[in-house]
DNA sequence: GTCGACTATATTCCACGGAAGATACTTCAA
DNA sequence: TTGAAGTATCTTCCGTGGAATATAGTCGAC
């Protein structure tokens, strides 16, 4: 157990992260026309009956205007629709239309299949185990410092 | 040890690389004026003597049209400077200038800081060391298959 | 009741990446 | 020797994200 080569270990989780995310996408383009970042979103949103731009904002780490562009292109595919925030007229909620519904339920097994080849496959389930802990433990500290949230 | 459930680890190691991408970017703009993309291409030129818009574009999986426009950037900024390759009259080559150079060796420490406060801080010897070595392992599974490079 | 501080989203301009196509160059088989 | 196949980079158009700003709305102190 030596001294662990940081700027090393950053290079190797960016580059992989970069190309598991390129993968995912050119298969979810492929089989289903849509982007990781569109299936990400579908996801969340339909994971949850009060979603509103400034959560997928946060869940995401990116700015509330991109989000809200985002959003925007969802609505014109036509899988996204917004209605109004009864408790806030500031806001207002987003939900899966059917068609959002049933690309989110056809993808998804792309999307795991992608996941158990690039992701699991290459990896003892112990090592695996110990990276989902990991990077869980990682993601809370950030996240809980309020660290690497975009401003706009 | 479960199963484990790789749609939140890949969650949680996509997030974590965001807010840290961004954290390193924040921090390198307000004490260098540069983006962690920047730097990061500025740190692979300065390693080696031979460095092609192919070279960048393959280490870090982005198109090469996109990296002939951000070496188009460097070169604006007057970091880096392209020159003819004697070996391939259709490439040239890339290197560092002076105030390139300068730039590089002061935001090293800097760039090198943040990683040991997000990276390194949130975990064990043992643990950072495993993360350290799954990483690569996953980079060079999907660098060796192809995956996840784009096309133009 | 009012008003200031704060919240929530949308819009605009710009940076940066993807994909496709154009151009220049290299290499090797015929 | 020549030409086809492949290589290397640049350019264009478009998608997507960041930052700043504008606008609308909420809430609590005074």
């Amino acid at each position: 157990m030596g001294v662990t080569d940081l700027a090393q270990a950053f290079s190797d989780l960016v580059r992989y992260e970069t190309r598991l995310y390129n993968a995912l996408g050119a298969r979810l383009k492929a089989e289903h026309g849509l982007s990781t970042g569109q299936y990400e979103f579908l996801r969340f949103i339909g994971g949850r009956d009060d979603c509103r731009v400034n959560d997928l904002a946060r869940e995401f780490a990116i700015a509330v205007g991109a989000t809200s562009k985002g959003v925007d292109r969802l609505e014109a595919a036509g899988w996204v629709a917004r209605r109004p925030n009864p408790e806030n007229r500031r806001s207002c909620l987003l939900g899966l239309t059917d068609a959002g519904r049933q690309l989110l339920d056809a993808a998804t097994p792309t999307f795991e299949d992608e996941l158990r080849i690039r992701l699991a496959g290459p990896l003892t389930a112990a090592a695996l185990d110990r990276l989902a802990s990991t990077v869980a433990r990682l993601r809370s500290t950030v996240e809980d410092a309020g660290i690497g949230q975009p401003t706009g």
